[in-house]
DNA sequence: TGTACATCAGTGAACGCGCGTTCACTGATGTAC
DNA sequence: TGTACATCAGTGAACGCGCGTTCACTGATGTAC
């Protein structure tokens, strides 16, 4: 019994972990039963046996998503984390290896435009992701001496950038264009929040 | 022979808006040729007398698409333009107003996740759109004494902000959250370009 | 330990449906004489 | 001006296809005695 349910567990994931990479490429439309099953190497009718029906999955997959990005997050933000955290955090997020590739990192600048539409369970999985990522920026700011209400601000303010510049860096073609595009967002936004990018070694101080 | 010719392309105006307007809600799968015809007034087999293609309606459509931010920047960016301007098109582009129109505004806020996947043509009118965007602010911002790669820097840092402000608000709900998120992201905007929100009286300089 | 039975993940054929595209056609409009 | 013909936007039936979901089944695994 527990070796049958373990197992389950393990296939299960592996489903979830296929439909998280199929919907960073190819959107919720994108995202088809059979093709899904057959890429974890099973066939389509072993769906239902794992989830109620293809709105489920999709719900699942974009919590499993943001599992991806929550971890850079607690890695790179642990308590304590002061300018040079926060300034490596935003480097990480709009690297140009964060920017190709495309089976692993945060959904939202895949499928922000799509949200409105989704199932009403993946539009609140994609609501909770936002809220996380602009509250762990938010705490380090106050953590750092930064007011409540303008460290909430820029935090919201930091999030939208990121998510739009990776967004548009995609739409660009990933070249040189997108390249530079990362570039001046991740100055810009570390300028704000006071943050020191990751290749800098003088400190500059942080905002109070 | 005149009337004809000018009755069809009437039609075809029709069917690009519709085609605009369904791409906006549900994104590029969301678009089927048999909908889009019979919202047009149309059956679905005259189709093919003005496209070649569903392909090429999709690129046509995201020209038309950007008919309506580039007629905002036109407008709310004449030449001479300075802080207020600049302080007006921010505000105006990441309105309330904007957020909840859904059939009518820039394309890039609902699609810009989509176009890696979009038709070849498609995606190099995204990147026009994204230049022209990136283009009218920067030249703002030299003619107002900013050096060049600062221009394009602050324009491109500004572009990204309010395409991923626009999406995450909406992606939030359109609630109280987003109201905010909106909010904050004009401010931090403006606040970086030197650009005067339009509730402003009094001039905050432009940095140079 | 050995046997009979229950469970249930996974199989694969089948379903009804909407999709993009094709095509023979219709009928209003414009042109030629 | 009147008639015969050509053009072509738009019609609607039909096509092949992939979709999400259902369902009777199989066969390996776990349990009961």
């Amino acid at each position: 019994m527990a070796d049958k349910s373990a197992h389950k567990a393990k296939v299960r994931a592996r489903i979830l972990d296929e439909a998280a990479a199929a919907l960073r490429s190819g959107g919720t439309e994108g995202l088809s039963v059979a093709n899904l099953m057959k890429r974890a190497g099973l066939t389509h009718g072993g769906f239902y046996a794992h989830f109620e029906n293809r709105d489920d999955l999709v719900a699942h997959a974009v919590e499993r998503m943001f599992e991806d990005s929550a971890g850079l997050f607690t890695r790179l933000l642990p308590s304590g984390a002061g300018p040079a955290e926060l300034g490596a955090l935003v480097d990480s997020y709009l690297s140009e290896a964060a920017m190709r590739r495309h089976d692993r990192g945060c959904p939202l600048p895949w499928l922000a435009g799509e949200v409105p539409r989704m199932p009403p369970a993946a539009q609140a999985r994609f609501r909770q992701g936002i809220d996380r990522m602009r509250s762990a920026i938010a705490s380090v700011l106050q953590a750092n001496g930064v007011a409540e209400g303008q460290a909430q601000a820029s935090a919201a303010s930091a999030v939208a950038e990121m998510v739009g510049a990776m967004a548009l860096a995609r739409a660009m073609g990933e070249g040189e264009d997108a390249v530079a595009m990362l570039a001046d967002a991740r100055r810009a936004i570390s300028q704000r929040l006071g943050a020191t990018p990751s290749g800098t070694s003088v400190a500059t101080p942080m905002p109070g």
